[in-house]
Parts: structure tokens; C-alpha cells; sequence
DNA sequence: CGTTCATATGAACCATTGTTCATGTGTTTA
DNA sequence: TAAACACATGAACAATGGTTCATATGAACG
């Protein structure tokens, strides 16, 4: 029979406490990692990557939008208001129109990265 | 009483014709866009952004990094296959234990343009 | 060999999310 | 001001995904 104190396995203090330990104090803030994850998860759906795409061209209306990518005016509409609540995407009226556009060359930045990953 | 043929509205064509086929010409092909989406999908979990970022510091095994994040060895487990799946690790076995590293450069380029835009 | 320990994996559960459908808001124009 | 149009939004539904729990693999060690 184990002794009590042996139940409890590696996950309490890990097998190289100095690694563990090291490491856990160049981790940025809890907050910051759970920002920079909500950010790629934005970039994780393939319609908001489409529309990004098309953004990098040209600015273009929501209509033109939903007919470039053969999807309703609703789901890209939807789509627009999580991309500029996170600040990604920006928008201008001009009558009944909005026209949408990219709101940071980070975005830029960001995809290209990514698509070098993907190329391989 | 309008004519039938414009029942449908500018979904079918856009508002402007000429931007939409413009920048449908320039557009990656949908599978190249679908595979970025599914890249940027992995970057957004907390778990596996603090697991990334915990290997950008140092080669570390399955318990440590549980250990680290406070978490169960089953749900690492889980997560580091899907890291592994994406290439964005690699492993190396030791005996009984398994140390896992950033596979790739650009694992540290893009977190880092993503950290820019959530720090403003 | 049988046990122990580090890790992997399958199934189940709960939460999150993207699209659709219906409807609301705001602007132009007849 | 009423109709038409571009866009926004809320509720509902189906699908996806992360964690947990139980169990399987695989290696060291007595």
C-alpha cells in the first residue's frame, strides 16, 4: 500500500518544479493570453476570413459582400458586428448604404503570417 | 406592383458589380482560406495559447505544463494532439515521459503580430 | 511478469457559435 | 408620409468543440 502522500501525482508540482516554476514567471498576465485567444478565434472562421480578405482589396457595402461570397445579407451583417466590435473592420454610411472597410494594417500583418504557416 | 424581376435584391449581383468581380478575381482559393481559418481556430483557446507560450520559454513535458496551467494531464493530453496535428509541435519521447516543442518559427511570429493588436 | 507512472484516447456532457428566419431601424424617394 | 431598400438584430436550431471521466498504451523497475 502507497503512502498518502504519493496518491497525488506529478500534476502538483510537475516533474521539473525549476522548469515549471521559470516559465510561469515569463507567462504574461491570465488576461492578456485570454484577450490574444479571443482575437484568433475571430480570425477562426473561414466566412470572417473571406470577408477580411475581400477588405484588403477594397472597401466595399454589405450587399456586395454577401453577393461576392454567394451568402445571406443577414449572416454576413452578423459577421460585420463581431468583426468590429473586435476592432478589426470599420464602417462609413453614404445614404442607405455602409460601407465596410479594415480598421488596422495589423490585420494585414496578422493574415499574412498565418497564410505563410498554411503554405508551408 | 413591382416587375418580377426585381424581386430579388442586390444579393444577386451586388450593388456594384464591377468591385465585386474585381476583388473576386483577386481572392486566394476558398480551400487555401478554409485551411487559414482552421489554423487561426487552433490559436483560439486560452489553453492552447498558454501552452504555446509556455514552450516559446522552454521544452516541457505533459505533466509540467498541467502543472502549470493548473490543469488536468487528460485535457493537455488532448490539447498538445491537436497542437501536434497543426504542426505547431513536436514531440520527443524519454522513457516514460514525452517533452513537447514550438515545431516551427512561425509559431512566435504570429503570436507575436496578435499580441501587438491586443496591447494596442 | 506484475506494478507503477507518464501519457494517450474514446465517450459523454455542457457550453459556445454560425446560420436562418422573422422583424426592426434608418434613409431615400415618389 | 408611405413605400422601397440597405442594413441590423433577436430568437431558435444544429453543429462544433473543450473538459471530464474512465480506461488503454507503453516504458521502467523491482
Amino acid at each position: 500500500m502507497t503512502d498518502v502522500r504519493s496518491v497525488e501525482h506529478c500534476e502538483e508540482q510537475g516533474m521539473h518544479p525549476d522548469i515549471v516554476s521559470r516559465v510561469g514567471s515569463t507567462m504574461p498576465a491570465e488576461e492578456t493570453l485570454y484577450d490574444l485567444a479571443e482575437l484568433f478565434k475571430i480570425f477562426g472562421d473561414s466566412t470572417r476570413i473571406k470577408i477580411l480578405y475581400a477588405l484588403l482589396e477594397s472597401e466595399m457595402c454589405v450587399c456586395d459582400i454577401a453577393s461576392l461570397l454567394g451568402m445571406t445579407q443577414s449572416a454576413i451583417s452578423h459577421q460585420l458586428r463581431i468583426l468590429k466590435q473586435a476592432k478589426l473592420v470599420k464602417n462609413r454610411r453614404e445614404g442607405k448604404t455602409v460601407y465596410y472597410s479594415l480598421a488596422d494594417g495589423h490585420v494585414h500583418t496578422v493574415l499574412h503570417q498565418g497564410m505563410e504557416h498554411v503554405q508551408e
